[in-house]
Parts: structure tokens; sequence; C-alpha cells
DNA sequence: TTGAAAGCGCTAACAC
DNA sequence: GTGTTAGCGCTTTCAA
């Protein structure tokens, strides 16, 4: 910049208005510095930038798995938004290790971000600490709890679980097995119990032995698709916490030879892209990820008082009805009537 | 870092010094102020780092579409590699839009990233030039081009058509269709181009009609897919520019009732998760992410002197055999014989 | 073994 | 309208 100022034979403080458009610079003078600027392609520099104010124009996002095609469609309406707003993207990924989560949040840390989506579902009270210490605000997904310096968008699973059961239970289905995610994550758990819930709300029994784990990935959907089918009175429908799963499930229905929905309904999560191309095509809980990535925004800019509780955002999922759900296949023969 | 100093009774020169394990600190005095750093959550200020070496820690991805599920598999290997080494991502995505190119661009030399690894395959001397020239070198893709600063990671996509073809050849085809990438870019006319030798090289002959672009994406196989169906003599086998452009033509295949492999084989290329969940289970050509992410590193660390003329690094990729491929069927009645 | 001080590039308050 | 200057947090001579 001093070079720039040399060139143009002005002063820095000069180029700096010109740069920033700021104050009165006589016309002549802005142009003869812009001119220099373009010759000696000159860009300013952000880490002095964000030295001289202690915020860097960045926000943070931590995800568990960008291998899950959600997430990367997040990030992509993450990305659109700030670019409008001229904010940069911080990227960390976790894959659901904690020791990943601590240094990501270090990442965090060190960039002086100026807010933290943390849509790895972990609760990790000590390292949100450590943020909101450092007064950067956390948005976090799922956890259904706000503290200061600490705002969450949730998913109303609630809801979207009713609205799934509802449509299985119109269908025929009584019968009606979950694959969650990692057990013991938090989101999961939710999704679990929204499920649970939504079941009795149907006035339908919830069987232990068909709430089964998964890992948000399609192993964990083709593990759990296998114990399900083990069990003596076989369900009718399977619902998933997420996509991923359900295309496990679907894989291992297909291998065992079990039609959907002819024999097997099947309902995901979160609506990417493939739901639309295996075959059948998914019928899904969609969790829309334009909305997402500005209500994460939202809460960002919100939170940025970090002694202020956090707000609770709501988000509502959509059912999608596509080709794997059908009618519940009559009892079979020797099957207890129920 | 000036109120550790304080707490601690020394010098900001001393925390520095303890925080880099550099020089001779007494062991009792690097104690105290570890003690104070921790009490404090103090994190050292990444941008003060950055403005004093000029250096950021941080390499840059430009990707065109994180929605392709190869490129978060890239991303995830890359960052795995960064962390190793304790380097910074800055992750950009353009979506194949020359705006967002030059904006991603500018967004690598204003955080003073320290090399650029760009996966999106336009060739933008321009902008190159922008970042050479200050210093950032650049690693390109597919681009069989280097330049002072300018260093380039192939795919090996000559020999890789070659064994695609000769597995085909083998198979019985004959006449094989080629879907490629968006027209124009630079990765399209390689994989193209390669397609054609080896098509050559095998004794076949090139039919213009059989060669048409895609877009990298799952609509534009369908679309590829519906108009080479409408070729008079329907080739037995397609061979397409990427995985996703594959499972496009696969499903406008289903659509139509066309049989794979039974009446039409079907390659791919890349080798993601979702080749394995399609049905069938789609032969693809692999492009080893781990390999690739390790090589751009390796192309980035050694290229830091951009006075210096960049290396052409080159990448196998294999042929992965599945289900989509199959003996080609016999020439149905009133066909010409070849 | 430790401290003082300069300087990285930028902005803003204050002078002129 | 424009220049001077201090200071953001850190590292690194140079001195002590």
């Amino acid at each position: 910049m001093r070079t720039i100022a040399e060139l143009a034979g002005v002063s820095s403080a000069t180029v700096s208005r010109v740069i920033n458009g700021s104050a009165a610079v006589r016309e002549a003078t802005a142009e003869r510095v812009r001119q220099v600027i373009r010759e000696q392609r000159f860009f300013p520099n952000t880490s002095a930038i964000t030295l001289k104010y202690g915020r860097s124009g960045t926000y943070g996002v931590i995800l568990p798995d960008i291998t899950n095609p959600f997430f990367p469609d997040f990030v992509r309406n993450f990305e659109a938004v700030l670019l409008e707003r001229n904010l940069e993207l911080l990227l960390a990924t976790t894959d659901f290790r904690t020791a990943r989560i601590q240094q990501s949040i270090r990442r965090m840390l060190v960039r002086r971000v100026d807010g933290v989506a943390f849509l790895s579902s972990e609760e990790e009270r000590e390292s949100f600490a450590a943020l909101v210490h450092n007064r950067v605000p956390v948005v976090t997904a799922d956890m259904r709890k706000i503290a200061p310096g600490v705002s969450d968008v949730a998913v109303d699973f609630e809801k979207g679980m009713t609205v799934a059961v509802r449509h299985l239970y119109e269908l025929g289905h009584r019968e009606i097995a979950f694959v969650g995610g990692n057990s013991g994550l938090k989101t999961s758990d939710v999704r679990r119990s929204s499920f649970v819930e939504a079941l009795r709300g149907a006035g339908l029994k919830v069987r232990e032995e068909l709430l089964v784990a998964g890992d948000y990935r399609i192993d964990g959907g083709v593990a759990a698709a296998a114990s399900i089918l083990e069990v003596k009175r076989r369900p009718t429908a399977i619902m998933t916490a997420n996509d991923l799963t359900a295309i496990g499930v679907l894989r291992e229905l297909h291998r065992q030879g079990v039609r959907v929905p002819e024999q097997m309904s099947l309902i995901g999560c979160d609506d990417i892209e493939f739901c639309d191309i295996v075959s059948p095509p998914l019928t899904t809980l969609r969790i829309p990820r334009p909305e997402l990535a500005q209500l994460y925004i939202k809460a960002l800019e919100a939170g940025r008082d970090v002694s202020r509780t956090g707000k609770q955002y709501w988000l509502e999922p959509t059912l999608v009805v596509r080709s794997s759900t059908g009618r519940a296949p009559k009892p079979a023969r020797g099957d207890r009537k129920k």
C-alpha cells in the first residue's frame, strides 16, 4: 500500500480512503490512485484489516461429514449468502471425532472468526465456552438449548415425524421401524424421540426392537436394515434419520429381495439430490437448505453480542412423497393379526 | 498477549517464545506463562502472524461444484493432509461461473493464501497472472500446461480411456458413444479427445453424432442419453466424462426401458460413492482422491518459488468393473452388420 | 534468560 | 482534501 501511495504521489491514508470509497477525495486524485492500484495488481491485505478491527469478516462452519451430500448443499447455500455480504467462509469437518472437533474450534479461534455455525451435533459445552469466552457467538444444530452467546437452529422434527407417520398410517401401516443416527448424538436422539412421540400420537405402540441405531451413513443403514429384517414380526415400513441411511436400508432390502414399496415402505430425511435417482425414488422429509443457510446467517448476525442469551430458531421440514411408500401389504397367512 | 505477559510478570517476547517453544526460556517461567495462557483461554491471533510473515499458512481450493460428490471427497482428503501440517484451508466454489472465478481468486489474494489448487477447469490465464504476480503459486487440473508459478496435475485419461475402451471392445462393443462435460472446458476436451484417440487405437471408427456434450451433472446425462437414443444406429455402450453424467444417462435409460447392461453398457468416471448404490452398480474409471489430494499438496509445496516454471504431475486412473458393463447385444434383425 | 523496540499493512482520529 | 501518526498482536533482532 505504501508502494501505491508513493507511485500515486499521495499518502497511504488517501489510498485507504480511495479503496474504501470513504470520505471526500478529489476525483482526479482518486482516479490516479485507482490507476496505480490496477497497474500494480494490488490487493488489500485482510490480515491487517482483521488485526486492526479485531473482526475477520469470516464465519466458521463445522460439519461432521462433508461426504454426506446434505452438507455440501448447505455449504453452497451458506457461501452464497456470505458472498452477498462480502463475508468469508472457514470450513472445518470433524468426521464425528472429538479430537477433530476441538481442533476445528481452535482453528476458528485463532482465525478470529466472527461466529461459528456448528452443525456437528455433539454437545460441546466446554468448547463452546472457549468460543463464547473469546466473544465469538455459536449457532448449534438441533440442540434445542440456548445460552449466552449460543443460539440454536432446530428442525421441527416433532411436526415432521408426525406428518411422516400419519402418511404411513393412512397407507395402512401399523408396524413402523426407525433407524436413527449415531446413538448419543443429540440430533439423533431428537429424531428418534420425535418419531416415538409421533407413533404414540397415532395410537401405535412402540416396539423397542424396531428402534435401531445407524450412523448417518449408508453402511449404518445397511446394517440396521439387516437387523430389522431379522425381527420376528416384521414391520411394513421403515423411517430413517437421514437419506444416506435410507439409501443403505434400501440397498439391503434389494439385496434380500424385499420389494419397495410393495413389501416395505421407506421414508428418508433431508431430501438430498440422490433421493430422486435411486429406485424407487425416496419419499423423504425435506430439510430445505436455502432456508436453513439463511437461518444460520440470521442467527449468527443476531447473536453478535455474546453477553446476551441466544435465540431459538425453528425450521419446518416438509414431506416429499415419491415412490418408496405405498399401501401396507396384507398380512401374510400365518401372521398374527393385529 | 500483552495481558498474558502482564499476568505472568514477563514481557510479550517471552510469551511468544513460550508459545513457539523456541529459544531457551527457563522452565519455571515457561510453566508460569503456560498456566496463565490456559486460565485466560488465550489463542494467538493468526492475523498478526500472517501480517508479520506475509504468509498465511493457508492453501486455497477453488472448485466448480461442491454438489458433485467427487469434490467433497477431494476436500476431505485435502483437509486431512493440511491438518497434519498445521495448515488451513480456504474453500471457494464457482458454480462454473466466470464472475465467481474472478471473485474466488480475489478472495485468495486478499487472504494471502500460500497457494491455490484450482480444480475449476476454465483456463483463466488472466486470473492466474494476478496470483502469480502476487507470488502465489497455482496448481491447475488437467490443463497439461505449465508456466512460471503454475504447475498442473493431470489425470492420464489417454491411458484410462484406452483401458475403458478395451474393456468394452473385449465385451464385443463396436459402437460406443461418449458424453462429455460442458463443452469448452479444458477438462472436458481432454476427456473427449482421449476417448476419441482410444477409439481409433482400438481400430473403431468415430461417429460424430455419438460424441455429445453434457454438463458434468445428472441433468446433462439425462439429456445426452435422450439424444443418443434418438440416433438411427444405436450404440451398444456409452462412456461418460464423470459419474454424475453416467447416473443421469442411467436414469434416462431406465425411463426408456433400455436395460443395462443387457442392451446398453455404461461406464462412468471418478468412482464416487454413489456408483455403488445405483442399480446396476456402475463400472467406472476411478480417480483416486487420496492420491489426488496428496499430489496437489506436493505440487503446491514444490511450486513455492513462482519465478520458476511449475511441474507437470500425472495420476493414473484405474478401471473399476462393476455391473453396468456386459457383453454387447447381438445386432437385432434388420441392423446392418458390421 | 529476559526485555525493549521496530515493523508487518491497514484505518481513523486529528491536524493542517 | 490530504497528510501524520498511533496502534491492532505478533516475532525478532539487539541489548542487557
